[in-house]
DNA sequence: AACAATCGCAACCGCGCATAT
DNA sequence: GATATGCGCGGTTGCGATTGT
C-alpha cells in the first residue's frame, strides 16, 4: 500500500497551474485521452504529478462542467443527498450533473452548513439544532476533539447520526451502518438482523399493496422514515413550493422505499421514459425539481430497465444509450460523433457515469443480486432497498423476485458478518 | 487608505481499494 | 501471497478576493 511514488519525486511544480499548463493538459488529453495518469504529465509536457494532472482536469478543465452559482434547486438537493449519503461527496456529485466533488463540498462546508444552522437546522444530524442539543448522541460516544469531527458525518458524526436515527426509529432491527464507519461500532453483538422469512414476508406484503415501487406500509427495519425533508424549510421561499422529491417523512407514500429512490435531474427526467410524474403532482411540470414528486413505476412496461440499449442502475433511473449519453450530455459542445473521438469514448466508462447497469435479459438475472449489490457495497450504506425496488420492476414472476430477494438477503448478510469479523 | 478578519475556492495530502506484477 | 502501482475519495490547507473596522 505504498504512497505515490510521484509524491517523492522532486522538480514538481505545485500549486497553482498557469494558463499554458491548462492548454497542454487540456490539448493532451482532447488527443489522447487521459489513459494512465502518471504518464500524462510526460506526455503532455508537464512537470507536474499524474494525480495533479487529473485533479485538474476533473475540477477544471472537464468541459462538461457546468459552471456558475449553484442553483437554490441544486442546494435543496445536495443538502437532501448529504441526509442520506452523509459526506460522500463523489456519490452526491454522480447526481448533480456538471459539478465536482470538489465544488460540492467547498459549497457545503462555506456556504449550506451555514444557512442550515441559521435555519436552527444541524447540519450533521439534519435535525433541529434544539433537538440535537438535547439528545447528545447516546448510542455511541465518541469524543469530540474537534470541529471537524463533529462536522463530519462521514466520521463519528455520521455515525452518532445514524445511531441517533436507528434509536429513534424504536426498531430493534434495524441494520448497521458498514464501510468505513465500522471501526468505530464495538461489534457483530450489536447487529440484530430480521430473519429473512419475516423479510421477505413483509417486502413482499409491502409490494403487493402498490401499484408502484412506492410503499404505503412502513417496513420495519428501516430508518428512513426518520429522515427530513427540508421542502419546506428551504424551498418554500421560492414560491413556496412543495419538494417531496424522495423522502418526505411527512407523505405515508413516500416511505420505505421509495426514500431510496434516486432523486432526479431534469437533464435525466427529458430523457428517462420509466420515471413518471406523482399523481399527487399532475400539474408539476417545467424544468424545476422541486415541486415534483416523481417515483418509479413499476406497471409500466416501458419502465423496466429489460430492453435495448438502455440499462437502469440501482437508483431507479434509466440510462441512454452510450452514444445518447455522449452525444448529449457529455460531450453537449461538439457534434462529433463518438466513433471520431474514440479516445474520448473510451474515457467514459459506465461506472464512471453512473453505478453500473442491470443485466438486460432475464437469462442473466442471476447476475442482478450481484449488480444490485456492488451498488450497495460502493455506496456502504444501508440495506439494499434500492435494489429491491429495482429488482420488482424487473417483471419477474413472484418466485423469480422472492429468488433474487432472497439473493440479496443472504448476500448482504454474509458481507455484514464479514464485515464486522474485521473489526 | 491601511490593516485585519473572513470567505470562497483550488489544490494538496493521506489513506484505502483494486489491480498488476 | 506479497509487493508495487494506479486511482479515487474525503479532509485539510493555502491563498487571493472581499468585507469590515
Amino acid at each position: 500500500m505504498g504512497r505515490h511514488s510521484c509524491c517523492y519525486k522532486q522538480k514538481l511544480r505545485k500549486g497553482l497551474w498557469s494558463p499554458e499548463e491548462d492548454e497542454k493538459l487540456m490539448n493532451h488529453i482532447t488527443k489522447h485521452g487521459h489513459g494512465c495518469w502518471s504518464t500524462v504529465p510526460k506526455l503532455a509536457g508537464l512537470q507536474r504529478c499524474g494525480k495533479s494532472c487529473r485533479l485538474r482536469w476533473i475540477n477544471y478543465l472537464r468541459p462538461d462542467l457546468k459552471r456558475g452559482a449553484f442553483s437554490q434547486e441544486e442546494e435543496d438537493l445536495i443538502i437532501e443527498l448529504h441526509a442520506v449519503l452523509g459526506n460522500r461527496w463523489s456519490q452526491i456529485a454522480t447526481r448533480l450533473p456538471g459539478r465536482t466533488d470538489n465544488e460540492i463540498k467547498n459549497l457545503w462546508n462555506s456556504s449550506i452548513k451555514k444557512k442550515l444552522r441559521q435555519k436552527g437546522i444541524d447540519p450533521n444530524t439534519h435535525k433541529p439544532l434544539a433537538e440535537v442539543d438535547c439528545k447528545a448522541a447516546p448510542t455511541i460516544s465518541t469524543e469530540r476533539t474537534s470541529e471537524s469531527s463533529d462536522d463530519d458525518p462521514s466520521s463519528g458524526g455520521s455515525l452518532r447520526n445514524l445511531s441517533h436515527i436507528l434509536s429513534e426509529a424504536q426498531s430493534p432491527e434495524l441494520l448497521p451502518v458498514l464501510g468505513k464507519h465500522r471501526k468505530e461500532t464495538t461489534g457483530l453483538a450489536h447487529l440484530r438482523v430480521p430473519p429473512k422469512e419475516l423479510f421477505l414476508d413483509q417486502l413482499v406484503s409491502g409490494r403487493d399493496n402498490l401499484p408502484s415501487c412506492r410503499s404505503t406500509g412502513p417496513i420495519p427495519n428501516f430508518p428512513f422514515q426518520q429522515l427530513m425533508c427540508y421542502s419546506n424549510e428551504l424551498g418554500s421561499k421560492h414560491g413556496g413550493s412543495t419538494n417531496s422529491l424522495w423522502f418526505n417523512q411527512n407523505d405515508s407514500s413516500c416511505g420505505t422505499v421509495s426514500t431510496v429512490m434516486a432523486p432526479v435531474s431534469p437533464s435525466t427526467l427529458s430523457t428517462s421514459t420509466g420515471l413518471n410524474r406523482s399523481p399527487e403532482n399532475p400539474q408539476s411540470g417545467g424544468a424545476g425539481i422541486q415541486s415534483t414528486q416523481f417515483y418509479w413505476d413499476t406497471t409500466n412496461p416501458s419502465s423496466s430497465s429489460s430492453k435495448g440499449s438502455s440499462g437502469s442502475n440501482s437508483l431507479g433511473f434509466e440510462l441512454q444509450s452510450t452514444s445518447s449519453i455522449l452525444e448529449n450530455s457529455i460531450f453537449p459542445w461538439t457534434n462529433l460523433s463518438p466513433d471520431k473521438n474514440s479516445h474520448l469514448e473510451e474515457e467514459l466508462k459506465w461506472p464512471d457515469l453512473l453505478h453500473g447497469t442491470f443485466a438486460d435479459t432475464p437469462a442473466t438475472m442471476q447476475n442482478l443480486s450481484q449488480s444490485l449489490y456492488e451498488d450497495v457495497v460502493k455506496a456502504e450504506s444501508q440495506f439494499n432497498m434500492e435494489g429491491l425496488c429495482a429488482a420488482w420492476s424487473q417483471n419477474l414472476q413472484p418466485q423469480q423476485h422472492l429468488q433474487v430477494v432472497s439473493d440479496l438477503y443472504d448476500k448482504d448478510l454474509q458481507r455484514m458478518s464479514l464485515s464486522f469479523e474485521n473489526i
